[in-house]
RNA sequence: GGGCCUAUGGAUUAGUGGAAGAUCGUUCGCUUGGCAUGCGAAAGGCCGCGGGUUCAAUUCCCGCUAGGUCCA
């Protein structure tokens, strides 16, 4: 009754906890909890259910209710485990109770759809294994999952236990309700803890709380020593549904103890970093020449809690609190605390950059890459900070050779983290030398305003610590509201509630059975006979269909039912729709054939199987870091996204081509298969996800023998060599850390061939040369473009200028490299060429009729029998045929030639008359007339447009009728009147 | 996935609806026995690409490309 109306998780969980606690025996190992000698217990505190065995214990063991980590004093625990020591400890325990021990999964979330990293050890079987819909590996397992978890980052290395990445060993069990031992499960981890790390059961606390998540739901046991949460085993046993909560017909045990928490806890060092990771922090020291002072951080570290970001309201004011309690100076508490946990940041940040890049994730400006940036430059800012000689390069690889009992796999790709952290470094003081110079403009003209601030940070990532930081050099004060980064959320939500997207219409498809797809072993199969189970206006549901929906970045088919075209397909679960152009002329219940067009199919299989190749070519070139991103394969071509992290140099695009290629000559035949999801990820391991998350208990495998395999529903080819010629048209960095690659493949690639050879012959045509010497006379024509256009305006010609010479010849990628020097699309090459040629042989022409225009001689006699007006020389002059460009040009000249000038030039053309009038700098100065309005008033007399400054203005009289002379009448006329 | 910012000689950049500027670097000349330096001059700009508005666009508007950045 109480779940009917809990919609969130977060009542599901407070409601079941009620209830859970209400009648304990029935949800909690109370037997075994009595026998073991715990009692059952209510906190004064904060009223939640806990066991201990101690009579007198009133309270829980939340830190809150407790006083307070105190870990450091009298260290309860009787063994001494190292990091790793933890693990084989578990394994030791629990592995003859019939736990099978297996290999983490990666930290970077392939496989699951929900979340991007994995967060904790029950990840790596979500969410399929968790549904029932996928085998486990075993029913019962242990696994030392590395997770990442950003949402503490400002904490690390401040409170001593706060952590980005961390090892959860889970303790799983995966069962039917028969063969459920809640009891047995609960003695597993208790032995574990109680027996293993020797931690007496007087120092154990229990509480009895709940988890909800995803729909399910259920009870758990916490444990709790010093203040200290050690692990939270949960019992999984119930799902929600719409008419109450169920039992699930698979019960999971999720059981998750932190590695590092348990190391901590057993060697009792003043903070978890000591524990974990002792070879890099000395490394670390000798490097930085800082010394643990133990006895400060001892005393630190049991009120380094109150420094906890997420609780804190005003950070110097907790300090100021910390320092009082351990009665020394805030000034020297920093003094000699920061450096240490600048230090364990430090090395806690390579550590989860180690396995975040080793799994196949890299920093960028988007997504969870993001984080990984944040805390790389959280960790370069420290160094920098303390001015150390630290390489966050070596800091990973000690850490690799530290892990290498445990996880020999993060040393494998060493020098490819070196590099990608380099470049990674690279954009970092590149941003800040950026940043730098941004602030500096900003600040130079004073005052900063809120709307600025949120300015700054928005665009251009300075955050306003760092304006402050800076604006103290300039002297001007900046003030930082209280709820800044709310109004950052606030400017976003304005922007993006504009563009809410429209969402897409459900179809009622209850009652059909889903839809067989035919198209998974051979692609050449094109055609089938299937019963029309459903029609909705003109959208047909087959009981099986050859035909492919839009999915997996793969167009759909077309083709025809019963011979009448479709053009649509697409998935609505696992129901394939067809989309009709007409209306129908068959009915439900009658049995139709459907058919593929051939080519069509034809052309999508082999982007999509080149898309295969080009990804592991990829892979084999650039490094192991290479993850598909995104793809999409149409008619035109396919582009695939790989996880790089910079732009990839033509050799390299050229090399993946030529690979791929040969893959193709080859003639390999691909393996098409359906395998149960776990055999398969055994087998090839979790790169098959490289096209994201797939559904299923069993995976369609694409396998090219040798080269890749991957889990994919699309349609491929059966040999390589049908892919025809792979040809990267394109390569771009979509986003930091994403590159797309564009290629073509089979006919797609000769189409595009055709379209080149034409733009070449275009080209030829224009510049009347071979392809191979299209490059030299582009560049030659260029070079003398700009010639040209500067002959113009100076008057001095250069002969060679007149023609085109170039015979050099340049083979390889001729249209590529045209169109990179003049930064135009291929497409639009013939175009930009052809502009050049006119305008260079226009010139040409132009220089060879105004010779005399150009020559300084006219310039000379034009000024020389200039009338004196006021003490200036007035000049008042038509032409014919000039344009706008020449005109000015000219008269530049002029006033080049000398400073006293008035100049009013008239100028007929086919379309009208042009006016322009330019001053000398001495009337500019001396005098108040203003070209600019005379001019504009002389051709607003004639109905026309025009304008300027004082000593330049331009009109044009829009009207072919009115005569040049009438316009130089109203010029003379007017000027006397100045 | 969505939003915002930026794009000007080799480098760093100013600028504006009306002849594209500065600093450094480069080349040449002068100063000096030579160098550092100092002085003078010159070369070097498809103002990212395409389209639109305008008498006139590097500038305004719309697409695109490239880089940066924030949010999910």
């Amino acid at each position: 009754m109480e779940f009917k109306d809990a919609h969130t998780d977060k009542e599901l969980k407070q409601n079941f906890k009620k209830i859970a606690s209400r009648n304990p025996d029935a949800y909690f190992p109370t037997t075994e909890l009595r026998e073991l000698g715990y009692m059952r217990k209510n906190c004064e505190c904060c009223g939640t259910y806990f066991w201990t065995t101690l009579k007198n214990r009133e309270v829980c063991g939340d830190p809150t209710c407790s006083g307070g980590f105190q870990v450091v004093i009298n260290n309860p625990s009787k063994v001494e485990l190292s990091f790793i020591g933890v693990w084989e400890k578990i394994v030791e325990i629990l592995e003859p109770r019939g736990y099978l021990p297996i290999k983490r999964y990666p930290c970077v979330a392939r496989w699951n759809p929900t979340s991007e990293f994995t967060i904790a050890s029950i990840s790596a079987f979500q969410p399929y294994v968790i549904t029932g819909e996928v085998e486990p590996p075993a029913k019962k397992l242990v696994i030392p999952q590395f997770c990442l978890r950003f949402n503490d980052i400002e904490n690390v290395g401040i409170t001593g236990s706060h952590n980005t990445g961390f090892v959860m060993i889970g303790q799983h069990s995966f069962v039917s309700p028969e063969e459920w031992n809640q009891g047995e499960l609960f003695m597993d981890i208790h032995d574990f803890i109680h027996k293993g790390v020797g931690l007496p059961k007087e120092e154990i606390t229990i509480h009895e709380d709940s988890w909800a998540g995803g729909g399910s739901f259920g009870c758990s046991l916490e444990f709790f020593s010093r203040g200290v949460e050690l692990f939270n085993q949960v019992y999984t046993m119930f799902e929600q549904t719409p008419e109450g909560p169920r039992e699930l017909k698979l019960k999971v045990l999720d059981m998750g103890l932190g590695q590092e928490r348990v190391a901590w806890f057993s060697q009792g060092t003043p903070n978890m970093y000591e524990a974990i990771f002792p070879f890099v922090l000395s490394k670390l020291r000798v490097i930085t020449k800082i010394e643990l002072d133990l006895e400060l951080y001892n005393r630190f570290s049991q009120y380094s809690a109150y420094l906890n970001v997420d609780e804190v309201d005003n950070m110097d004011e907790a300090w100021n609190r910390v320092a009082k309690e351990l009665e020394i100076g805030v000034k020297e508490l920093k003094q000699k605390v920061l450096p240490m946990t600048a230090l364990y940041s430090i090395a806690e940040h390579a550590r989860s950059l180690l396995f975040a890049i080793n799994d196949g994730k890299l920093p960028s400006n988007v997504g969870g890459g993001y984080n990984l940036r944040v805390i790389f430059r959280r960790a370069i800012s420290f160094i920098d900070k303390f001015n150390w000689d630290i390489n966050m390069a070596d800091v990973c690889t000690w850490h690799a050779k530290e892990l290498e009992g445990i996880f020999p796999e993060v040393s494998e790709h060493l020098d490819e983290i070196r590099e990608i952290l380099d470049v990674e470094k690279e954009k970092f003081y590149a941003t800040k030398k950026k940043a730098g110079k941004i602030l500096e403009k900003i600040l130079k003209k004073g005052e900063i305003s809120t709307e600025t601030l949120i300015e700054l940070y928005d665009s251009n990532g300075i955050s306003p610590d760092m304006v402050k930081t800076a604006a103290k050099n300039y002297g001007v004060k900046v003030n930082i509201p209280d709820d800044f980064y709310h109004l950052v959320v606030e400017r976003h939500e304005i922007n993006e509630q504009i563009h809410a997207t429209i969402k897409e219409i459900e179809l009622d498809l209850g009652g059909i059975p889903e839809t067989k797809s035919l198209y998974y072993y051979d692609y050449t199969e094109i055609s089938n006979k299937a019963t029309v189970l459903k029609i909705i206006d003109k959208m047909v549901i087959l009981d099986k269909t050859v035909a492919y929906p839009t999915s997996g970045g793969q167009l759909h088919d077309v083709g025809t039912i019963n011979g009448q075209k479709f053009s649509d397909v697409f998935k609505q679960g696992n129901y394939t729709v067809h989309v009709l152009d007409e209306n129908l002329t068959f009915n439900e219940g009658d049995i139709v054939n459907v058919e593929v067009d051939k080519n069509w199919r034809t052309q999508l299989s082999q982007h999509h199987t080149a898309t295969h190749i080009v990804n592991a070519v990829a892979r084999d070139v650039l490094g192991s870091h290479i993850n598909q991103a995104g793809a999409k394969k149409t008619l035109k071509n396919s582009h695939l996204d790989i996880t790089h992290y910079e732009q990839i140099p033509r050799e390299k695009i050229l090399e993946i081509e030529k690979r791929a290629n040969q893959i193709v000559e080859k003639g390999i035949d691909l393996h098409l298969d359906f395998i149960p999801r776990t055999e398969a990820e055994q087998k090839y391991g979790m790169a098959i996800y490289q096209g994201g998350a797939v559904p299923g208990k069993n995976l369609r495998i694409v396998e090219i023998p040798g080269v890749d395999v991957e889990a994919c529903g699309g349609t491929h080819l059966n040999n390589t060599s049908e892919t025809g010629y792979i040809h990267i048209t394109k390569s771009q960095k979509i986003q930091d850390g994403i590159v797309r690659l564009t290629f073509v493949a089979g006919e797609a690639t000769n189409k595009l061939k055709e379209k080149h050879k034409r733009i070449l012959d275009e080209l030829k045509r224009i510049l009347k040369v071979e392809r191979k010497q299209l490059v030299n006379r582009v560049v030659e024509l260029f070079e003398k473009w700009k010639n040209v256009n500067k002959t113009l305006k100076s008057g001095i010609i250069n002969e060679r200028d007149l023609q085109l010479t170039s015979n050099e010849t340049f083979e390889v990628d001729v249209l590529s490299e045209i169109s990179q020097f003049l930064s135009v699309k291929k497409d639009d090459v013939p175009s930009k060429i052809q502009k050049f040629y006119s305008e260079w042989a226009e010139g040409i022409k132009k220089i060879k009729q105004m010779k005399n225009l150009l020559s300084d001689d006219y310039i000379e006699d034009l000024v020389n029998n200039a009338q004196t007006f006021k003490h200036y020389k007035l000049i008042i002059e038509s032409f014919d045929g000039l344009s706008q460009d020449d005109l000015k040009n000219f008269s530049v000249r002029v006033m080049k030639y000398s400073n006293d000038v008035i100049a009013i030039f008239t100028n007929k053309t086919e379309k009208g008359i042009m006016v322009l009038g330019m001053i000398g700098s001495k009337p500019a100065q001396e005098s108040e007339f203003n070209v600019g309005t005379f001019v504009k008033d002389v051709v607003i007399m004639f109905n026309g447009k025009g304008g300027g400054k004082k000593d330049y203005g331009q009109g044009f009289i829009n009207d072919k009728e009115i005569s040049i002379d009438d316009v130089k009448t109203c010029i003379k006329g007017k000027i006397k009147n100045i």
